[in-house]
RNA sequence: GGCCCGUUCGUCUAUCGGUUAGGACCUCAGGUUUUCAUCCUGGAAAGAGGGGUUCGAUUCCCCUACGGGCUACCA
């Protein structure tokens, strides 16, 4: 059979990192195995959902190429299909009609010593059309809502498997009646999800470990119809950097970084923070799943290659943004020149203009292997367009005024060396000598000058791309400043 | 509270009964570099606790502790 992974979240938000783990996984597991990943959108609660939401799960699988073969399927849209099913079972004696009301079964919680569970011993108590009379129960139908609840077996233990953890059981008496249709005429999660997952020949359910609790009510499900269940994977959650608990995103914005893949109304994403698809992608490939080699930079492909579905960790994994942010970087650095200039947000365009998209190209690659995050391109670049716009006061007091002072004036007097960086090296390292300046602050005199700071790429290079004249320009410009 | 899942350096993880418990991020100390960064070398840093099983347990089993999830006409 062919491999058919989906993922299937819920718009009731933007899609937040966990998400995004939970779809790549999907895609993962698809694409290893030569098969389609599909998109489904669990809109069975239209109180909950949110505008934008949708779109802003597909423009986030979009950035980061989570291509779907199939989709997005919408489950609002697929009504009848939940009702048929839903008919089938009631023909068969596995779900029945539940006229209770939201605070019969409040006072019914209230009443009860332990928790109270909608279940075998229960539901004779209660108004349902096991306990009603079939007249009864037909104008029932007619005049109040009603719920679907399905029916579970007494005094069972179901054993599901999940691929990730093994075998698991659990006792039927603990588990509840569940409602599979709200009074809405919607399906919830539980049927929706489980009848969809048949319908679209789904072969493997990864999603997140929230969900385990519920596996036995879905394979219950499934035997109710008498359906071969898929392949289920509970992954494990993604915790806060700090503290405990499910990564959220206020969590996230306490700790300074996004948790979203891309923009969210307010909410800076992961794109707009720097980060590549690239990066993203590899971090969160690595967590909660590694193949025991000590390789930790993936491509896509690489990750498809690699991915193992026995290889999936159980335990909750805590999100490090600086280890995020390492792995960004590693991509980066080994983009071509071309791609990092597309990914600039302001500084290519006027840098192509000002050298030629070849020069400009060469400067990047002078600046690559500074960049963590995309925005860096941007601060890098800038010293390659305009004079600085400030200077770092300390580093002036710690050289000392007068000295860069000399240092400026040399170059001022030996305009001709400028154009010529090689021989300028050579001067510069005479003239420090015989001053008794050491090399090291004639260059850091210098590139205060040129740069604003005591940082950057090699300062020789610089002044070779700037050319005589900027450069001049810069010396002239500090030395009237000091 | 009940049910379920989990527990190796601060963090992500390797180890599928016998290892000086390995790697990476972070951190610290050196080195390279004109500076910062990159890069290189090195250091510090871990099996929650208690019982078993075994010649031998991080590894298998049990208990406890801790962490997490679920416990809705939400997903």
């Amino acid at each position: 059979m062919r491999e058919r992974a989906r993922f299937a979240p819920s718009p009731t938000g933007p899609l937040h990192i966990g998400g995004v783990r939970t779809a790549l996984f999907s895609y993962l597991m698809a694409k290893k195995n030569n098969g389609e990943f599909i998109l489904r959108i669990e809109d069975t609660d239209s109180k909950r959902t949110i505008d934008g939401a949708e779109q802003h799960i597909i423009d986030s699988l979009n950035w980061l190429g989570l291509k779907f073969d199939e989709g997005p399927i919408k489950q609002s849209e697929r009504t009848h299909i939940y009702k048929e099913r839903i008919k089938e079972l009631i023909k068969s004696g596995l779900a029945y009609y539940a006229f209770d009301t939201a605070s019969e079964l409040e006072e019914a919680r209230n009443e009860a010593e332990t928790s109270f569970k909608y279940n075998f011993l229960s539901r004779k108590n209660m108004s349902n059309s096991l306990t009603l009379s079939e007249d009864e129960v037909k104008s029932r139908l007619e005049r109040e809502a009603y719920v679907v609840r399905m029916i579970i077996p007494e005094n069972e233990t179901v054993n599901v498997v999940d691929q990730v953890r093994g075998k698991l059981s659990f006792k039927s008496e603990e588990l509840e009646d569940k409602i599979i249709m709200k009074s809405d005429g919607m399906p919830t999660y539980h049927f929706a999800n489980v009848v969809d997952d048949y319908e679209m020949n789904i072969t493997s359910v990864i999603r997140g470990e929230e969900w385990l609790s519920s596996l036995p009510l879905h394979i219950l499900l499934y035997k109710h119809f008498g359906w071969e269940p898929p392949k289920f994977y509970h992954l494990p959650l993604i915790l806060k950097s700090t503290g405990s608990g499910k990564l959220s995103k206020r969590d996230a914005e306490e700790q300074g970084h996004p948790v979203y893949a891309v923009n969210w109304q307010g909410s800076t994403g992961f794109k707009e923070a720097g980060f590549t698809s690239e990066g993203l992608i590899n971090y969160l490939g690595l967590l909660g799943w590694n193949n025991s080699s000590n390789k930790e930079k993936y491509s896509i492909n690489e990750l498809i290659d690699s991915f193992n579905d026995t290889e999936i960790n159980k335990s909750g994994a805590r999100f490090d943004y600086k280890k995020a942010v390492w792995i960004n970087h590693l991509h980066l650095k080994e983009f071509s020149a071309e791609k990092i200039l597309t990914l600039a947000n302001r500084t290519s365009d006027s840098l192509i203009q000002k050298y030629s998209l070849e020069k400009s190209e060469e400067i990047v690659d002078l600046i690559k292997e500074r960049l963590n995050t995309t925005l860096d391109i941007d601060k890098e670049l800038s010293v390659f367009l305009s004079q600085p716009k400030g200077y770092d006061s300390v580093a002036i007091e710690k050289i000392d005024r007068g000295l860069i002072y000399d240092v400026l004036n040399f170059c001022k007097l030996n305009k001709a060396l400028i154009s010529d960086p090689h021989s300028l090296k050579n001067q510069l390292l005479s003239f420090g000598s015989e001053q008794g300046i050491s090399f090291g602050n004639i260059m850091k005199s210098l590139r205060l000058c040129l740069v604003g700071n005591l940082s950057g790429p090699d300062l020789f290079k610089i002044i070779e791309i700037l050319g005589p004249e900027e450069t001049l320009n810069r010396i002239e410009s500090l030395t009237n400043k000091i």
